[in-house]
DNA sequence: GTCATGTGCAACCAAAGGTTGCGGGATTAG
DNA sequence: CTAATCCCGCAACCTTTGGTTGCACATGAC
């Protein structure tokens, strides 16, 4: 139900731009924080930061190779990733279903009463 | 495919006491500032912050009554973020599933051939 | 009226995302 | 081998965002 120790890879996957860079690493096959740069709206030094979060929970790991930084996405934890997306998102729904049951009963018995 | 339109109510929900506050006003039918700040680890003031973003992106709308505030979930809003959720957690699934047939085939050729 | 309570507004702080500038290895050209 | 180049990391700085404290205003209780 709570979503507490898993905020820091809800966090990671919250912002836009590492969406993006997750998106593009997974169809092209990994990427420099140089080349990632140029597909994205920010400058290589911001990718490289944002690199570094995903790093650090996890998301990517990098292969040092010659004067370049190869970074591949860890497909495993992106799937724990996702699967806390939907997690997250079935409860709400769950929820949100449960509210509308609840409604509908009272609408019913005021349907009755009334 | 792609989440750019969405960045808006993503990153609402991207906050982990944004997610706590609609936990909250969902498991207790709504709830002031007040009411939610005793709830959570941060001041009234910061919750009210957190409200207004809510509130601007529509996931929850307020009702005057009195000096308080009542907030509650717009649940046709919290829905469709539901729904983007689980629009990008599948697209992700999805091209993990095809990462993973074409490493097969790979390693299949690769067999063969070897 | 008076007192308490809930809100809103403003100022101030710290962290995160972003930029520019610079210096240091690896690679390629000469 | 030397020089030019390319990619990278580090540091300084700016802006936005989440958080706090302090205060003024309005509403409900007495």
């Amino acid at each position: 139900m709570s979503t507490a120790i898993d905020d820091e890879l809800w966090s990671a996957v919250g912002d836009p731009i590492r969406r993006r860079m997750l998106d593009l690493l997974l169809s092209g096959g990994g990427g420099t924080a140089t080349t990632l740069s140029e597909q994205l709206p920010v400058t290589r030094q911001a990718v490289a930061k944002h690199l570094g979060v995903l790093d650090r929970v996890g998301l990517v790991h990098a292969t040092p190779s010659g004067r370049e930084r190869l970074y591949e996405v860890d497909e495993a934890q992106l799937a724990r990733a996702v699967a806390q997306l939907s997690s997250v998102g079935a409860a709400w729904d769950a929820r949100l279903r449960r509210i509308k049951r609840i409604a509908e009963a009272i609408q019913r018995a005021q349907e009755q009463q009334g």
